[in-house]
DNA sequence: ATGGTAGCGCTGCTA
């Protein structure tokens, strides 16, 4: 099963940029961060036209997430189970059961400053997701939970570490959140394969950042340990990257033997 | 050198 995870910022800007990645990528599953659409203005049927049910979790001008599959969608659940009746959260939470696999897709809060009110919720909405994921979820089970976790786990994902030290997404308190979701029972899949430095995931649109090699390796796919065990290859693809108007994000691949 | 771009949508916010 091969299962990619993309922030494609925006899909409506990006809808035909990631037709025909699937055309080419072809991921089983598709997790999606940021599609910055209502539920009622998702292209479903785009993706129907090429063999993917899907699901979408979105509020309209922000957030919005999504899981394409063309292995089966059950079970669909929208944001935290604990939300009460009149909460309103924003679309960052999404899962659904494909193939056997439960999948989710995650598009954590950014942060902006550290020390601010948006720092604060991102380290709350991260254990949040903890206490979700560790009362709800099953560490020996398949599971894989993906997307823009707007965290570099270590320094070895991060383009000028002194730059950079103590800023938001390499801050401890935040690594010490992803660490305490990753401790329960998941791994970074991609760092099962890959040990090299500068491999990143996401490049500042400004100031030719991709093009100078200034990134951050955010986008994660955490995966329990029997599904990670089962891990046989994966890529962050910097091609989706280049040419007109891309994302910000390239997406992330991995294949498991299931 | 403290910049710069992109998306949404129409003013400035968010990233």
């Amino acid at each position: 099963m091969r299962i990619a995870t993309w922030n494609v910022n925006s899909l409506k800007a990006r809808l035909a940029r990631v037709e025909e990645w699937l055309g080419y990528a072809q991921p089983d599953v598709l997790c999606l961060q940021e599609t910055k659409l209502a539920d009622s203005a998702f292209p479903a049927m785009a993706f129907q036209a090429l063999g993917y049910d899907s699901a979408h979790h979105g509020e309209g001008r922000w957030n919005g997430v999504a899981i394409l599959s063309r292995v089966g969608l059950e079970d669909v659940v929208a944001g935290f189970t604990d939300q009460s009746e009149d909460e309103t959260t924003e679309a960052r939470l999404l899962w659904a059961t494909c193939d056997g696999v439960r999948i989710g897709t995650v598009y954590v809060p950014n942060g902006r400053m550290v020390g601010s009110e948006h720092y604060d919720a991102k380290l709350a909405w991260l254990d949040r997701l903890r206490n979700h994921v560790t009362t709800q979820c099953d560490a020996t089970g398949n599971l894989v939970l993906c997307g823009d976790w707007n965290v570099a786990p270590e320094d070895r994902d991060v383009f000028d570490v002194k730059k950079l030290h103590g800023a938001t997404h390499v801050s401890p308190p935040e690594r010490e959140a992803l660490a305490a979701i990753t401790g329960w029972g998941m791994e970074d899949v991609f760092r099962r394969i890959y040990d090299d430095e500068k491999l990143y995931s996401w490049w500042d649109y400004r100031a030719g950042d991709f093009h100078e090699g200034r990134g951050l390796r955010i986008d994660l796919v955490l995966a329990t340990k029997p599904m990670a065990e089962r891990a046989t290859w994966a890529l962050i693809d910097r091609n989706a990257r280049k040419g007109k108007l891309p994302s910000d994000h390239a997406p992330l691949l991995v294949d498991f033997d299931v």
